[in-house]
DNA sequence: CAATCTGGTTTCATCTTGAGACCACTTGTG
DNA sequence: CACAAGTGGTCTCAAGATGAAACCAGATTG
């Protein structure tokens, strides 16, 4: 048996969250969807995912509350696939997928997209870990706990 | 042919990140390098995966710069697996999917691991974004900018 | 120096993925 | 209204990825 093996019995809350949104396609579907794509044919051609693929991630990430659907916002009868709150609540494990990107992954002079702030048009500040008080914390600075042996 | 899509070429940081770090274990063996685990054999006992597998993914991230093998620090002829610089830098991406995972995957009676300020023990702040002139970012503040069309 | 441990590689069965054919229902066009 | 095209899927099949277990060479331990 290779079936893929289940993290979500961890106590580690990073296990969980790969155990939902940890394969190749989802973080790109809700990337895509933080960006406004909302229709099947919309998520297929930018992705170039395989339909197949495409409608069995939909279905999941539906079924694990990150994505709705919804009456079709142009009043045609057919559905979109919108972000929930939860689903929301992964923006910034893209931004910091996005940072470390482009601070390892590109050459100064390749070509990228950027994310700015919509107001001002420039683009947002580093993201950084601070402690309960408000200090700059490092990994270095930091430590896991295990789950309470209660 | 149904080879794994590569996304190297995208244009976007998120995709590019995803093509190197996104598969199911990758970013579980850099979790368990920032905890200290160092050993092939440690790392194989603490995730329960196959020792095929641990050995290409440990290969790989190594040749993508992630982890760099090092002499055993005990003494002994054994390498070591390490976080490299770059490697490090995905920290907050892991502290990312953290906060996720406990905002939405836990009920509040659930045991799971924290992330502590090693100084002072307490439970670390959530992650903020923030505009380059220091004002709190949500999701629907920023735009992703393509790329220039030169 | 024999037993055991470490860090793998190889093999095989099974699962997942990608590509494309196929289909029902909706929309647009004349 | 009839019909072509578009939308949102499902199904099938070949090939790649994964998991489990056997196997192995070199290092370490007793």
């Amino acid at each position: 048996m290779a079936k893929r093996v289940s993290l979500w019995n961890a106590g580690c809350p990073v296990a969980r969250a790969l155990d939902v949104i940890g394969d190749w396609w989802s973080l790109l579907i809700i990337r895509d969807a933080f960006d406004g794509v909302r229709r099947f044919s919309e998520f297929q051609t930018g992705l170039g995912i395989a339909k197949g693929m495409l409608a069995t991630r939909l279905r999941d990430l539906t079924e694990r509350g990150i994505l709705e659907t919804a009456p079709a916002s142009d009043g045609t009868a057919y559905r979109e696939y919108v972000l929930t709150e939860k689903g929301r609540g992964l923006f910034l494990v893209i931004v910091a997928l996005r940072q470390w990107g482009e601070a390892h992954l590109y050459e100064p002079t390749d070509r990228r997209s950027r994310l700015v702030d919509r107001e001002v048009g420039a683009p947002v500040a580093q993201l950084v870990l601070r402690s309960a008080d408000d200090r700059r914390l490092g990994w270095y600075d930091t430590r896991v706990l295990k789950p309470d042996v209660t």
